[in-house]
DNA sequence: CGCCAGCTTGAACGAGGTCAACGGGAGTGG
DNA sequence: CCACTCCCGTTGACCTCGTTCAAGCTGGCG
């Protein structure tokens, strides 16, 4: 089980990304975010603050093991998060979407690496900036609270997902998940947007890119899903991809 | 892979658990606890409506599905935490020891089944009462999110394990942790009591009964480890488990 | 046009699963 | 106190699902 050597584009903070402040209340993505909890006065408060980042594809926003110096609203694109073993092995732990928060993790270190799947938009917010805004703001603790319990949920089923279920099972869980997030984007859950390679399905899966290729062929040959236009799946049976899913 | 019929032990709230009213003051666990941000009038309060729970080795405090209706701190004893697939596959999602917190999950219902090793005593707060409290008090917020965080990277961690480390690692890493949790209760690292069974072991890590015990078998042989009395094993070679749990 | 990266397919292999048997310790009942 | 049972852990033999290794295929890009 030998995976890649990690020859990734670095690109750090700062680097190619235009650092200018951003206004929150024209935000496209504000009512999604967490911002969406704040009133206007502690929006303007963090209008001052914030500052807007891009990311082409590939670029990392930061690695595993770098100090933690900000935290993050995804506003536009998609980023996957994963974890290395010394050798190369990787699992993804996670992709975000727009309106998506990172870095409910308030440790002085970062335990992934954040990489963009397509061109990203982020609005960064500084640590201590951050930390102070939700020590005041008694809604939007309560709302960090409720995103990091709804991201261990979403882990413990990772768990059940990459422990107990087989290849196909895992594949069709993974397509539900993608067509229930696109529906919560407002995006459609049935042509359904994959930014990720393969061989990132096979990473976050625990299965490799082969594998994953042979599952989706015969998913397809079963009339459950099609290939659409390269990044894109057709669901073509869902209720038989939930069985599927589910065991 | 197929896994046993479910034929758990049901106890149900109340059930064969004396409920009184506790004092907190004289807490064995209060140190370690959630309840160690708590000032003096604020653990008043809380004497009032918590209650002790025992529940007996094998029982359930509570099932999937099942509304939340409280949340626990253990006072002593050990738990696991599991969730099962349609047909009986199951996946231990995490163990409970001596001051741990249960119930870092803000939703209406339980996402997994609760039971104990060993007979294990609780700390019973209502829920709606301890969720007055979480907004009352700022600190046990802040301990709340922190609580749920380290949950959330224990969980990425997990996912590392069962994605993509071998049967050897996956007992490596899984005797390390357990030394460490040890530790942390003031409990000896080395001479380790492991209050679950084979089977609890390899539904935590995506084995079968069988591989953890001819796991342990090679690890034994290898010098690393060695079992002691029943419920206890030796670690003999810390650094080498530690660099087999790192691949 | 040619190159390269990502995807697919085939064939052989192996880590861990499945099935089966056995041994030992704890609880039970005579 | 012993006989019996049951559960748990261990070990062996065999098998399978997913991996590994290898080869081609396709589409984007210089």
């Amino acid at each position: 089980m030998k995976t890649v050597s990690q020859m990734q584009t670095e690109v750090r903070s700062g680097c190619g990304s235009a650092s200018v402040v951003n206004a929150c209340s024209d935000c496209s993505v504000r009512s999604r975010a967490i911002c969406a909890v704040l009133d206007n006065s502690e929006l303007a408060e963090l209008s001052k603050v914030n500052r807007h980042r891009s990311l082409g594809a590939g670029d990392c926003l930061f690695f595993e093991g770098d100090p933690t110096e900000a935290y993050y609203v995804v506003t536009d694109g998609a980023l996957k998060l994963y974890k290395l073993l010394p050798d190369g092995r990787r699992q993804v732990i996670g992709f975000l979407f727009k309106g998506d928060f990172l870095g409910a993790t308030f440790s002085e270190e970062h335990a992934f690496t954040v990489e963009a799947l397509t061109p990203t938009e982020l609005c960064q917010m500084p640590r201590e900036k951050f930390e102070l805004f939700v020590n005041d703001s008694q809604p939007l603790g309560r709302k960090l609270l409720q995103v990091a319990t709804n991201g261990l949920a979403s882990a413990q089923e990772q768990m059940l997902l990459l422990g107990r279920k087989t290849a196909q099972e895992r594949l069709a869980s993974f397509l539900v998940w993608m067509s229930a997030r696109a529906e919560e984007r407002g995006d459609d859950g049935d042509h359904l947007g994959v930014p990720m390679s393969r061989t990132d399905m096979g990473d976050y899966l625990g299965l490799t890119v082969e594998t994953v290729s042979r599952t989706i062929t015969k998913l397809k040959t079963s009339g459950v899903i099609s290939l659409a236009e390269r990044g894109y799946i057709e669901i073509r049976n869902r209720d038989r991809l939930e069985e599927i899913a589910e065991g």
